[in-house]
DNA sequence: GATGAATGAGTATTCATTCAT
DNA sequence: CATGAATGAATACTCATTCAT
């Protein structure tokens, strides 16, 4: 699963073609991920992200025209993964428990791995308004996934309640998986099976 | 109600024991809320806030120890607002449904009063460990209430699931209420409507 | 003498209201018109002025809001001097001989306190749109002094010979005295007896 | 005609032998040209000249020490052109109006050809020590015609008289014709009139 | 207490130049 | 010879904080 996102607001600056320089380029691009999940949006500085890389400061502005772009990088790469941790949707009259437990636990899966990573991207980073405003593509199509699910549990939902129990959807387990990482209470069992239940009753309740 | 909170990370540096001092004070706290919600975070500059409220930066230094410090009271301000909107806990056996409308009622209405200002507080300002963390004496009020009310809804419920209900309780919320105001659609009757509902499912069945 | 510019591209930022930023502004100035004058608009950095000057750099941007601020300056004072070297427009009827002489020995003067510092303004440093151009405030007062004294020498002229005899010899002057100051030759006797003699056969002649 | 100049500050690294590398060094000038002549100095970033030439920044180094050493290829073609401006010098007896007006044609030409490339060259880029010095070789040559020139005009002249009046009529000319590219007024006949005016009487005059 | 001038470490970014491939 | 990836010193400018007046 890949998100095509067209009109980036800050476009790669080079692209690279040689081996040498592809390297570069994800080792920067990891190194801006650690920097942020590790010292903040505040921490995040140009030239501790190279210095973390092991590359030049000039090196980095080879290929990101500015720290924006470098952010942008970070912040795609992360909801790829979280797109891809919702799967395909599932077929009509799938029951909620089906795919509800596997979506909670990719997504603490993928917050697992960087823990902070995601609540600096979300809530810290300033918001770059081609990927996170609600029109967005990417917004676009993780609704989508969940509206997709949302319907099929219930196909004679109305489209216009399978919207705004998609967002609730949505919201609701971002919140929770938000507030667990915030407690270090990712791994908790008891935070899935509470969040699993809550979504189970709520998305089968007529 | 109001927030005592005993270890700060940085504590005012002077208690203002003079009406003139209390007012210093109360006029750069007002300011600072000013300035973060017109300029943000980025735009929250020390300068900037003793300007707007009219006073010369080593005043405003003479009652607050450092940037942080400022965005704290700020922050706390806030904080209060939000933990009267939770009023005092229901009695035993109240259904949730009583007071969960109630609680989603006033934390949307919090939120539109001053819809930038707590935005930057959330997602743009460094969070503040002291008073964010899972141990904070504000997270343990907030959390009281809710425990509170989960307790009350049904009595029987152990004491460990009833933290995690509580958790798992206002964190929704938090997610649901942040997406909305991020959509733009804090005032959407279905939101508001779909929330009430789904908690009142989790909180009520057995 | 002095020039007075309303609309200056980049204002100072703070009017210095003590004795001790007043100061503070002179020196940087003088500091930049050093450096400018020895180093060179390649060499003219910020830095460079602030240390030379013996302040600090956030002193000097206190009160300047950008290099070219900075550079504005030193060129005011230095276009009020020029300014100043051609002293009061001749009564009508003077011959060429009398200002001219005068002309020539003042503007040498001024440029052989800083000769570098002349062309470095003129030739190296951006042209500053809006002191330079063609319709600026100063260009207008510079040729007026020269239109006046053109036209006073023989009153008969037309005034559109004027207007060009008046730029042809203001840009005669500069450039000999800008060649004579890159030979290092300012001081020679001989090269303000041949211009004062080339301009006086032509204002003379009919 | 051709300048042949010696001691350069920094002379090209390697001297192109094969035709392909004479055409290389050939489009790194003509690029370097069109650059500055487009982008001003501020703009003449060797990577950019590589580019516009279409030829790897290695390449561009091979020929050129450095980023000065271009910026002379360019200056000394420039010249090149204004010297071949003033012609073979006029026979002993030759009135100065003869080839005053045919001067001031073809340096006022030289300048309309590429007006910003000369202007540049003159006032942005840092003035090159060695070929602007008061003993350059170009400045020989180029104060050589001059003195012909003025020589052949009334032969009677003292040596040292027509050392200093060939400066001055340099000088002035170029004052004039600078100050006329800064009007935009290059094209205008009085400007050309009262230039050949000025220097005819002057020259004539005992 | 109050003022605001002064400080300077820190930030993002550029660009001439080198050198491994 | 040619390439272009990599380098890093240098630059303009900001802003939290101090302290003499």
């Amino acid at each position: 699963v890949s998100t095509r996102i067209v009109s980036t607001p800050s476009a790669p600056r080079k692209t690279p073609r040689q081996a040498r320089s592809r390297a570069t380029v994800a080792a920067v691009i990891e190194a801006a991920a650690r920097v942020l999940a590790t010292a903040g949006w505040a921490g995040f500085t140009t030239n501790r992200v190279a210095e973390t890389a092991g590359v030049s400061i000039g090196s980095l502005y080879q290929y990101f025209p500015d720290k924006l772009a470098l952010l942008d990088a970070v912040r795609r790469r992360h909801l790829d993964d979280c797109l891809a941790a919702l799967g395909e949707p599932p077929p009509a009259g799938t029951p909620a428990a089906v795919f509800i437990a596997a979506w909670v636990d990719n997504l603490i899966a993928v917050h697992q791995r960087h823990p902070d990573l995601h609540r600096v991207l979300l809530d810290e980073a300033p918001a770059d308004a081609g990927l996170l405003d609600p029109h967005s593509a990417f917004e676009a199509q993780y609704l989508g996934r969940y509206r997709a699910a949302v319907a099929a549990v219930r196909p004679s939902r109305p489209a216009a309640e399978v919207d705004i129990v998609a967002v609730v959807v949505s919201d609701a387990i971002d919140g929770v998986i938000h507030g667990a990482a915030r407690r270090r209470a990712l791994s908790d069992p008891a935070v899935h099976a509470q969040l699993v239940r809550m979504l189970t009753l709520y998305l089968d309740s007529p």
